[in-house]
DNA sequence: AAGTTTCTACGGGAAAACCCGTATTTTTGA
DNA sequence: TCAAAAATACGGGTTTTCCCGTAGAAACTT
């Protein structure tokens, strides 16, 4: 019985790259590759890998929503949080939503390989280069980042693309009042102390699109 | 006579995944792979390909200047910017340093040989994704970003760090007002209103590592 | 040696962001 | 249907950013 292995990743390229590197391997068989959550979560109601490698930066969603969903509807699936990004909070976020392991996408081919055969039987991995500064594990209380609201992503998305309070209040028709409290809420729960600590997370998390 | 590409992308799995794209192709042969603009620059001096597939965003150097390096020091190599990024900025700031052509990752097989084969014979090839919203050509005045100076990015950063400007003067050891003035002359520099846009840009241009 | 760029620094004021609160209405979910 | 969560809004204040300027000193080009 091999491994069932599903990709999801927006980069075709990064697909490939990562179905190159499993080709041969006996024990390991890529079935299906998604290059949307959407896509993802059709497939999984229809049949279940093994191993999930999930890409963090998705066109249509953020990943650890979409962690946190195949974790709460697919408990069996295994997920391994792939991405260029080495962000303290990213990798928390992942983890903290259910993924088993994390790895970079300059992981090579055997760690790449070690990790899926880890995760088969349940064993955490997080990328060598990361295990310095990082060390969380799944469900640890306290992990996840605050979930946003509607609204409040709404508001984050504006503030990234340089709208000011007044400017947001207008488009949003609300008050500027309005506007500003969200932005507070935004601070709070994104626990950073500027717009610019808002910009950088949401920019690096991916939490607007 | 094949023609010669090499690749540049701090992602094996990237690179990876255009080799296997690439395989196959009668005309195409792939030369040497770097993952960082310093392994690229030193192999660039012993032998040169006829197009490169750069990264925009490397680990060690920020690509548009990777790209700068390369027109000017060897004007004959085609380079097709590869990247995630989609602002236009950014492929307004690659195609001003001399890129030919500028490919989303997202790009399939055909759309790679295709950009590839018309580079060769120097065509320009934007991503048909982003045709659309952008439309800039190679050495156009002004299409270039204007070069921060050394103390500007050491300012960038900081205040991608979410710094205040009173914090930076402390850090850097300079007036208050000197430190706010560096933030205009980003400002200005940068064509950005405020500092959600500094981070942005900052951060989507790889301006700071 | 002269010119250019960079780094430094300030005055004065308007605008925006940040930080405490409190509080009503609307929406959502158990 | 009733409690929780989300969205709405304001008072009153401090801090920071933004926007005009100007300008000397230091560091590089040529």
């Amino acid at each position: 019985m091999k491994i069932k292995v599903d990709i999801t990743d927006d980069h075709p390229l990064a697909i490939n790259g990562i179905r190159m590197m499993l080709e041969g391997e006996p024990d390991i068989v890529v079935c299906h590759t998604h290059t949307t959550a959407g896509a993802l979560k059709e497939s999984m109601a229809e049949e279940r890998p093994d191993v999930l490698l999930l890409d963090v930066k998705l066109s249509d969603e953020p990943g650890p929503e979409v962690a946190a969903f195949i974790t709460r509807h697919y408990p069996d699936v295994r997920i391994i949080a792939l991405t260029s990004l080495d962000a303290p909070a990213v990798v928390k976020n992942m983890m903290g939503n259910g993924c088993i392991s994390y790895l970079l996408k300059g992981t090579d081919r055997n760690t790449l390989i070690e990790a899926i055969r880890k995760a088969y039987f349940w064993e955490e991995f997080i990328d060598p280069a990361l295990r310095a500064q990082v060390h969380y594990s799944r469900y640890e209380p306290g992990n996840q980042l605050p979930e946003l609201t509607k609204r409040e992503k709404e508001i984050l998305q504006l503030i990234v693309a340089g709208d000011s309070t007044q400017e947001i209040a207008e488009k949003l028709f609300i008050s500027p009042r309005t506007a500003e409290t969200h932005r507070l809420t935004l601070l709070k729960k994104l626990d950073v102390k500027n717009t610019a600590g808002l910009v950088r997370i949401a920019l690096t998390l991916g939490l607007i699109m």
